[in-house]
RNA sequence: GGCCCGUUGGUCAAGCGGUUAAGACACCGCCCUUUCACGGCGGUAUCACGAGUUCGAUUCUCGUACGGGUCACCA
């Protein structure tokens, strides 16, 4: 490996739907190669015909562009080892199945669906280990021959040796053996000519020059047939670097069914880009240094794939809310303006001073969708209780309450220019002539404005947020209610 | 069930024979403060279990338990 160019690719089937943990394997084989100064690129798996998923591929496109996990040879773009669509390099799989079955490690197999099943029903029922009973291994080249002019449909088969053990050599989980007895017979070319993942995967990567092949470890145990195939087709064996899964908790997988978050949903929910791919970065993968914020480029100069670790990873998005929170917060005041209006708009309709709601937004907002709410009493005034103005802290009650915004309404309706500083001025004038404390001022206008115990900024900011025109409206009827 | 892999606080994790077992999120408390938040300070909490090996095990070995993966003409 040492004297090659390193190569990675990201390898996802079409299935139109990124989660997380396809999208942390995609960012560690990038990250991987660009430490390297190597080569990522991206190959679409769709062997499988009865699966295929309209505008799958557009969603892996798009998400690695915004990601900007840029690839550097891919369908779209080509390469020097193309086609990279799985489903167009039909022939040289037929090509490479066929090379195999004359070194004899694979074979034909004319065996009907019926029939595999038949095996598998009478092993179960007299508890055997499902799997190929090697029924057409050793059929006779006259036989092969006679059933393949009757235009018998066939599959090819990988011969896997009875005997002995074969092992492979992971960055991550160390050297694994198994013994040959316990592999199967697998299908490498299908009856609709089609290659299985197995096969086409160790085709694929030798020619097109994969080192090291990164991948979920849910092909752990398949890995030793790989080897095999590398060995019979006398190729060199590439590392391996298995990553393990993410998972919404103990049990489970992170998955669609369950109803669990795709890069996209998470996205649509207000998490930052940079946030998410920093915050799967980190699951089942940890720097050596105590730093955990990092661009993409700083990854891209630390990633060890060997630091991945072997155990599963549990999803918290505690923790990404926490990081995207510290995102959201390095934001331009113009970014983020630009980034929480959508979310602002769909709980405010009406006008106010936007630029000063997200100024005293940023500061309170982990996700962006969480805006929506926030805001919410903007247009309307809610509902409250008037026990809302009974706060200890503040030493408030609705007595005081109502006879403080007695002396405020005055205050407001006299201020010519409405700004926050102006209304925070003459507030305070207030409460030095009063000789109170501000919250005893302050927080009765809150409660007044906006009906709500916790808000986005103090009353100043609200006023000032809401207008004139408004803010005064709401102090009276705050004061009716309260007689 | 066979085979493979894993197991440090609630979560992500550092550790790689001798440590007061890092750090982060969450949680709790205090400070700041016109609420909440931000920010600052502090705190609670972890080596799955049992045998070995060793002067000494979270670190090594073996069992047990628990969890995951895989046993398709799916990837």
């Amino acid at each position: 490996m040492a004297l090659e160019r390193i190569r990675t690719r990201f390898a996802p089937s079409p299935t139109g739907y990124m989660h997380v943990g396809n999208l942390r394997t995609a960012l560690y084989a990038f990250l991987t190669a660009r430490r390297n100064n190597g080569d990522f690129l991206l190959r679409i798996e769709d062997t499988d015909q009865t699966r295929q998923v309209e505008g799958a591929v557009e969603i892996i496109y798009n998400t690695l562009t915004e990601t900007k996990l840029f690839w550097d040879e891919g369908p779209d773009i080509g390469g020097p080892y193309g086609p990279y669509v799985q489903s167009e390099r039909k022939d040289i799989y037929k090509k490479y199945a066929e090379m195999l079955v004359e070194k004899g490690a694979a074979y034909y197999c004319f065996c009907t669906k019926e029939r595999l099943e038949e095996v598998n029903r009478i092993k179960q029922l007299s508890g055997q280990i499902p799997g190929y009973d090697n029924h057409c291994r050793n059929l006779s080249k006259e036989e092969i021959q006679a059933k393949l002019d009757a235009g018998e449909p066939y599959v090819i088969r990988q011969r896997i040796p009875d005997e002995g053990q074969t092992y492979f050599d992971d960055l991550v989980y160390g050297r694994i053996t198994v013994d040959n007895s316990t592999l199967d017979d697998q299908v490498l070319l299908k009856a609709d000519g089609m290659p299985t993942y197995n096969f086409a995967n160790v085709v694929d990567d030798h020619l097109m020059l994969i080192n090291p092949v990164i991948r979920g470890a849910e092909y752990l145990s398949s890995a030793p047939k790989y080897n095999l195939l590398y060995q019979a087709f006398g190729w060199e064996i590439p590392d391996y670097v298995h990553c393990p899964p993410v998972m919404r908790d103990a049990q489970h997988k992170l998955s669609k069914r369950h109803g669990d978050a795709s890069y996209e949903d998470l996205v649509a929910m207000g998490y930052l880009k940079e946030a998410i791919l920093n915050y799967i970065a980190l699951l089942g993968w940890s720097p050596k240094s105590e730093q955990e914020k990092f661009t993409l480029e700083e990854l891209a100069q630390v990633f060890d794939p060997a630091n991945i670790s072997k155990s599963p990873a549990i999803f918290d998005i505690e923790k990404l809310k926490f990081l995207n929170g510290e995102y959201i917060r390095e934001l331009s005041a113009e970014d983020f303006k630009e980034k929480a209006m959508p979310f602002i708009k769909k709980g405010v309709k009406g006008e106010c001073d936007f630029d000063l709601l997200c100024s005293v937004l940023q500061k309170r907002c982990d996700v962006l969708g969480d805006l929506t709410e926030q805001v919410d009493f903007i247009d309307e005034m809610p509902e409250y209780e008037i026990d809302l103005y009974t706060n200890k802290k503040m030493k408030t009650n609705p007595e005081n309450s109502k006879e403080m915004l007695g002396h405020i309404l005055p205050v407001l309706e006299g201020i010519e220019e409405w700004t926050m500083d102006n209304i925070h001025n003459k507030l305070f004038e207030l409460i030095g002539q009063l000789g109170v404390k501000n919250g005893l001022v302050l927080y009765p206008l809150r409660v007044a404005v906006s009906g709500k115990q916790f808000t986005p900024g103090g009353g100043v900011e609200l006023a000032a947020i809401m207008g004139k025109e408004k803010t005064i409206a709401r102090v009276k009827a705050a004061i009716e209610k309260l007689a």
